[in-house]
RNA sequence: UGGGGUGUCGCCAAGUUGGUAAGGCACAAGGUUUUGAUCCUUGCAUGCGCAGGUUCGAGUCCUGCCACCCCAGCCA
């Protein structure tokens, strides 16, 4: 497989525009689209799609539009827009133009007179019930519309009147003319235009019919010259209906539909209604959740951008249903995090330790590699004093020979600092350990003591300098791994730990990370700053993956 | 029972004219290690949905089955 990052490896559409290429198809241009209905949040799905579309045309020196698919003003809104375009900018790509299918409501317009000139749509009088009956099922035929044979200057004139404004939603449909026995349903005289007495965005109130999909999209796609069009598996039956269109129209340029199957993630839903359900009933906290597969919930969770593209150019582009394990997800934001991500320490759940062999007022500075494999990245300071901070985790009053941190009566090593023992701890009254006190000893900074083994490593902070900060903790959103195949209602499986927060505590140096930060904490795992609630003086930090961890599998055997 | 698709290791996925099954993730076992991380080494499909056939030779060709997905919005 091609590892190159920069390209994009080898899949069945490549070779095909390849081919293209080769044979001069298109005078050996590749111009492609992207098309989303500003109506939600674009997801990981999306960056598939981008990635390909966005890549395959920078790699054969082609173009990429951005359009906007608003023909449907009822869900549409320019909320939306923004919030797309910026995914995508801060994903990397730059499209040519940015153009919505609205741009071309006159052209569509005229193109759909035309048809109703040429006999080939009709305006149908027919109620949406009326309509689905007479459409037939998938194993039976339909039958035409008693409105079928309507004669062209009464369509045109209906046509107009739609336009007009003269009446009511619903009361007509222009059709197209085409077999109402195909066994393609697509075929079936699809509705082009309907009657919607409600303001576009864009267009505000100049029009009360609107285009939709199948009309609007082929038609697009030609008018800006593109030559491959890539849309996903459920779009495989109106191909037949994107050429008709096209064809019967006799536009210049045909553009070529290619499907590829759409992304699946596990524990997570990509729908755009499922999204939006999600966010509706105040199960998450907005699309810009991180606990969402939405490109805004990954970049506040701390993906980068390189992360999701490398996620992208691992799982492939196949038209095979796919079921991608999130495990994939995490190795790329770890691979990339473990080389650039600067090392400081954290911790989660803090006890206290006193270092009892040392004075109130003792303090030894240390030395700490912001990057255990690269020096460029320098050093800090930490004071280590009689009082520190370690993780709960990290102690335990007795455990087997598998526990490699701190027991009582034990010995570990403080991270990049000193070997301390564990000589008693005190408890409050309901028997919670409130404070490990310990001693340390002196001789033992950057070296193994005398005649003893330490196996242990732990991470500590000094209580003088450590800043207190808010951590969120995530698990998958849902407790099933394909919640759109579970018959249950969503709220029934909803992961209820897929949020835990912890009060802990971090090096002072956090106070002035940005949001583009992303550092480790020892032992724990890859964090950044919250880039919508965290503030100097209230720090909220988000882990965006935890570091591997066998000895988890360990400690529950 | 209509039409359109898809079936290669637990997951993703190479496999372009038939020539003797890439790679990644995950997992397992060793080694290194002041992160139970990283890194390194090794292992992980006599098998390509099933059954036949063609062929010296088939994941790749032919035939017949089976399974799963999508389609009956005046959504995209």
């Amino acid at each position: 497989m091609d590892t190159d990052p920069m390209k994009t490896p080898s899949n069945f559409i490549k070779t095909l525009i390849e081919n293209d290429v080769r044979e001069g198809k298109n005078d050996g241009l590749v111009c492609t689209r992207f098309p989303p209905e500003p109506s939600g949040y674009l997801h990981i799905g999306h960056a598939k799609a981008l990635c390909l579309s966005f890549g395959l045309a920078k790699e054969f020196k082609g173009f990429t539009n951005l359009r906007f698919d608003d023909t449907n003003p009822s869900k549409e809104s320019s909320v939306y827009v923004d919030a797309i375009k910026m995914d995508i900018s801060w994903l990397g790509f730059h499209w040519k133009h940015e153009c919505r299918a609205s741009d071309y409501f006159v052209e569509l317009y005229q193109l759909a007179e035309r048809l109703v000139l040429e006999n080939k749509a009709y305006v149908d009088s027919l109620n949406p019930d009326e309509i689905r009956e007479y459409r037939g099922t998938l194993t039976n035929p339909g039958k035409n519309s008693p409105y079928r044979d309507r004669p062209v200057e009464e369509n045109l004139d209906l046509f107009r009147r739609m336009k007009a404004g003269e009446f009511a939603e619903g009361k007509h449909v222009l059709r197209l003319k085409i077999d109402m026995s195909s066994p393609n349903l697509n075929m079936r005289d699809p509705a082009i235009y309907r009657i919607r007495h409600t303001a576009h965005h864009e267009t505000g109130d100049e029009w009360c019919i609107y285009p939709m999909y199948d009309f609007t999209h082929c038609i697009s796609d030609s008018i800006e010259g593109i030559t491959h069009s890539l849309c996903d598996l459920s779009f495989e039956d109106h191909r037949p209906l994107y050429d008709w269109i096209l064809r019967e129209l006799e536009m210049s340029c045909h553009p070529q539909q290619i499907e590829f199957s759409r992304l699946n993630l596990q524990y997570t839903v990509m729908g755009k209604r499922k999204l939006r359900q999600l966010v509706d009933q105040d199960i998450v906290d907005g699309w810009t959740d991180p606990r969402l597969p939405t490109l805004s919930g990954l970049r506040r969770r701390g993906f980068t951008a390189a992360s999701i593209k490398e996620f992208c150019r691992r799982v492939g582009v196949t038209k095979s249903e796919n079921n991608v394990e999130l495990a994939m997800l995490y190795s790329c934001i770890r691979d990339e995090l473990e080389i650039s991500a600067r090392r400081v320490m954290g911790v989660l759940n803090p006890i206290k330790l006193v270092i009892q062999n040392m004075g109130d007022k003792d303090v030894i500075p240390l030395q700490l590699a912001n990057h255990p494999k690269n020096e460029s990245m320098g050093q800090r300071i930490l004071n280590f004093s009689n009082e520190i901070y370690i993780d709960r985790a990290d102690f335990r009053e007795e455990a087997n020979r598998k526990y490699k941190r701190l027991v009582l009566g034990g010995e570990v090593r403080l991270r990049y600092g000193f070997v301390i023992k564990a000589e008693r701890i005190v408890k409050s009254s309901d028997g919670e350990i409130t404070k490990i006190i310990c001693s340390y000893d002196p001789d033992t900074l950057g070296k193994n003591p005398e005649g003893r083994k330490v196996r242990g490593v732990i991470h500590w902070l000094p209580a003088e300098d450590a800043v207190p900060a808010h951590i969120n903790l995530y698990e998958n959103l849902f407790s099933v791994d394909f919640p759109d195949s579970d018959g249950r209602d969503y709220s029934e499986l909803i992961n209820p730990n897929s949020l835990s927060t912890c009060q802990g505590f971090v090096e002072p140096s956090l106070i002035a990370a940005t949001v583009e930060d992303r550092f480790q904490f020892e032992r724990e795992g890859y964090f950044c700053i919250d880039s919508e609630l965290s503030s100097p003086n209230s720090l909220v930090i988000n882990r965006i993956v935890a570091l591997k961890d066998s000895w988890e599998k360990i400690d529950q055997v």
